[in-house]
DNA sequence: GCTACCCTACTCGGATATGGAATGTCCGAGTATGCTCGG
DNA sequence: CCGAGCATACTCGGACATTCCATATCCGAGTAGGGTAGC
């Protein structure tokens, strides 16, 4: 799994604190956190395409969540950076037998690939019950001080 | 997720389909899946470095299962073959802010690597749920030729 | 005829190339801000 | 003094390098089996 998911979730989490229709600025938060900024910012433009960021340009620009943060859950994020396929493919090398019997739709019938789905079926479900808006509550009650923190840091300057 | 688990999963179901302690020629067995020879013998290696399979040197060798089908899991071949290290690795980045306060153990609190460990941790039990066996007793019942198909194969020539 | 030895062929094992994806970096397109100049 | 126009700085967006890992391949180490020579 590629390390941008980390800091999507955070950043995500960070633009639940801000107050909602301001954009949070993607160099500041990158210094924040000590990444690289372009390379966050790629990640954020993987979001933006998937539907769960919007960005503004120019100076006071940014990005913001493009839904409430209620509806915007890990596995949006992990879908949109990952891709949406799932981990495992089945290449049916079954069909590659000398006896091509059936070829056709094999990926259904092959239990090998059933046992691969039903468990990235619950990698995703569990992903899906977290939100945003969970973590960043959670996250709030446990951490009391980062929300101020970011927000002070995010504002000065 | 690589490609090679697939294949060594098909192998281990076969292997239980062989008389046990008759090893399986690896040569043959890429034959009959027209898979890449070498490659497939690399993805046996590591399985025997996990104590999934055993070898066995010289003619008339290969490879065969170190344990009975009914005590390996499709976790077993996943863990043996993708490392045993999560696909989440939580980088602590939260450790990275301007001010340090926290930095030990700050993945046992941090809430988004507790939900992504969580998650990997569904997908893992249902992967251990499965076994070789179960599998291979399935994958009987649903298509009955298919065990002699294998068998002849591999004892042919 | 039997046995011990050697030779060969076969298979695993690890060291070695290669390709593609993830990671990281850079410059152009577009926009809001603030300044300037004219009315 | 006020407003329109313009220059500017700032930020996103996509195109361009680089590094690392999955993929693929090859040759050496070790072994079982058979053949051969000697007894």
């Amino acid at each position: 799994m590629g390390r941008g998911v980390e800091w999507a979730v955070h950043s995500c989490v960070n633009m639940a604190w801000t107050p909602p229709g301001e954009p949070v600025n993607s160099a500041r938060l990158a210094e924040f956190y000590k990444l690289p900024a372009a390379y966050l910012n790629k990640q954020f433009q993987s979001l933006v395409r998937a539907g769960v960021l919007e960005s503004v340009s120019g100076p006071h620009g940014g990005f913001l969540l493009a839904r409430r943060p209620e509806n915007i859950s890990v596995l949006d994020i992990v879908l949109a950076l990952e891709g949406q396929d799932p981990a495992f493919r089945c290449e049916a090398i079954l069909g590659n037998v000398p006896d091509p019997v059936r070829q056709d739709n094999f990926a259904r019938t092959c239990l090998i690939s059933q046992t691969m789905r039903q468990a990235e079926l619950a990698w995703r479900q569990a992903l899906a019950r977290q939100s945003i808006a969970g973590i960043a509550d959670s996250m709030e009650r446990r951490f009391p001080s980062d929300k101020g923190k970011v927000l002070d840091y995010l504002a000065a300057e």
